[in-house]
DNA sequence: GGGAGACAAACGAACGTTCGTTTGTTATCA
DNA sequence: TGATAACAAACGAACGTTCGTTTGTCTCCC
């Protein structure tokens, strides 16, 4: 039973959300999937390049998932919860790219660490559009600021993965149902 | 010129709000204040009890500002409201302990960790009460859960010391405002 | 069909470095 | 003079990584 790349990148995205980059060594790695850290070097270049593809995969899945919300028919209002909603499946669905991506980014190197400043600024660039276009057509109120208010918005969101228990009481659409409410009612609310 | 206990401990917070618990050493930390890694232990037990002294530091300045906060007169808004700005006020006037009380605690031990769990969680019990007293007087929706809806106000506050700038273009009242009303309409507004 | 050669996967030991910490000594100042 | 602060050197452990080697598997040719 051989392991392969693949493999190796899901364990360690397992272990950096777990841990954390610096908290998980190369001996951890190999353990976890029933190999030394050394026998590691025969899939993968490094530790850092392990980073940078789990990091990698979990910024390409908010990526997808923010093309297909904009892509919805509607109201700026109902593109907004498409993000929301798209955005709860990627982090319940991709916990440990997601955790990883969140958290450990700033151990990545220099060059690694701005393609992720410049994937989240793309991703961010979406709400902030969304936001744009239902400030203009009345569904938000004027005195909403893309750029602040999307990051309130945003903080909710990169949250959920530090809080949200798949086997609580709040079950996945009651979780986008309250998040709906609370952000819709924050943008277009009296205040 | 010689330092003081409390001199490691402030310099520690800078360190471990701008490096990481991991990626400060304590040679690094030395060096911050002019000395040798092994003279800091003319002043302190070890690195440990330096992340322990700041995350008390951190939790400390939370629950007085919640202590002052829930002692405003008025209604369970007001309160809210106050409860929010002190946040703010702690978060801009303390941000190296905050960032360390939030972001560092995974790095403590056991016993400490769970020092930091039980103090975050009172503090969050503060936003619970007021959720919970707004919701009977009417002035938040009946649909409010205050431990959901308590987690994504939390979510936005502790996020403020990831992004805000002090220099950038939004000063401490603005901010405030803006968090007001969109918390406010988030747990009023018609949603 | 069966041995030879190639290949990838994994091992186990060792490398150089960095880490937190300890120890013993020196200098300073009340 | 005696405590305090800082230094300098060293410790053992852990780290990421490299290396030479072994093991197992697949392919090709006789």
């Amino acid at each position: 039973m051989s392991h392969t790349r693949e493999d190796v990148i899901a364990a360690a995205g397992r272990m950096f959300a777990a841990k954390g980059y610096h908290g998980t060594s190369m001996r951890d790695l190999g353990r976890e999937l029933g190999l030394l850290g050394s026998s590691l070097y025969s899939h993968v270049g490094g530790k850092q390049e392990l980073l940078v593809e789990v990091v990698a995969r979990g910024a390409k899945l908010f990526q997808a998932a923010a093309d297909r919300a904009l892509a919805t028919e509607g109201t700026a209002a109902d593109r907004l919860r498409a993000l929301i909603a798209g955005h709860v499946d990627v982090v319940l669905d991709h916990r440990d790219e997601v955790r990883t991506f969140l958290n450990e980014a700033r151990s990545l190197d220099a060059e690694a660490r701005a393609a992720v400043v410049e994937a989240r600024d793309r991703y961010e660039e979406a709400f902030r559009t969304v936001l744009r276009e239902g400030i203009e057509d009345g569904s938000f109120r004027p005195e909403v600021d893309p750029v602040v208010d999307g990051i309130f918005v945003l903080s909710i969101l990169n949250a959920i993965e530090r809080w949200y228990d798949v086997s609580g009481p709040v079950d996945r659409s009651e979780l986008v149902a309250r998040l709906h409410r609370f952000v819709l009612g924050g943008l277009a609310g009296g205040g």
